[in-house]
DNA sequence: TTGTCTTATCGTAGATATACGATGATTGAC
DNA sequence: GTCAATCATCGTATATCTACGATAAGACAA
């Protein structure tokens, strides 16, 4: 029916990045800890549960999705654990975006 | 423990919104589809059947869940539906997200 | 050591996501 | 009308997500 190529690989795996990283930020939770961590710079964990509705163990499940994807990082500080953004993941995670969005200008369109 | 205000009412609605659309694109194969619309401008449901591994009534799903995220439109065609890339709304997600990003600049950083 | 504070993890319940085959609805050809 | 083609939806099974309380692990103070 098609003559489509059946894709490469390569734009397969960072298809697969990609939506790891759109996952981390698809819940408002998430956004709302990244944009606490913006706003202080370095937060420890109680403080983004004094902001958020939710239970400890649910922030720190939150914190461990966004460490995952590489978003944030957080250090041991004695018995508290310091929390920001990574920067560097942050700038990639945008060119990402960036780059999705670039490739999806559609050279034609049935929408109004 | 902290002094953050309890988080205006607006910005929790754009981060629902956000996620949303972030939930969108947190699959590879809606990643996929987007991406073959664009290449192809117009797309019928069997056309992105015959590119990605999936059954079609997984395709539909995917199909659908763009959909309702606003990203692409169909518009009926005889048996068949055509499916496009909604530049507007398109638009629209690449200014989000960029002004997500543009408000994720942290003062500061624990990280390297 | 003992106690307290902070955070991570465990266990779990309910909701949502994802996949498939089967079926239904609609269109166009005959 | 009948048949084939196309797509959406249904039903369902499994997996993942999300939430919570309870508990474990670690650091520091007394």
């Amino acid at each position: 029916m098609t003559d489509v190529p059946p894709l490469p690989a390569d734009e397969t795996l960072a298809d697969e990045a990609l939506a790891a990283l759109a996952r981390a930020l698809a819940h408002p939770a998430r956004l709302q800890i990244l944009r606490t961590l913006a706003t202080r710079g370095t937060c420890v964990c109680g403080q983004i549960v004094d902001v958020l509705p939710l239970a400890q163990s649910t922030v720190s499940q939150h914190l461990k999705a966004l460490r995952e994807a590489g978003l944030i990082c957080g250090e041991t500080d004695g018995p508290r654990t310091c929390y920001c953004i990574d920067p560097t993941a942050l700038a990639r995670a945008e060119a990402a975006f960036a780059g999705l969005f670039g490739t999806l200008t559609a050279p034609a369109s049935c929408c109004a």
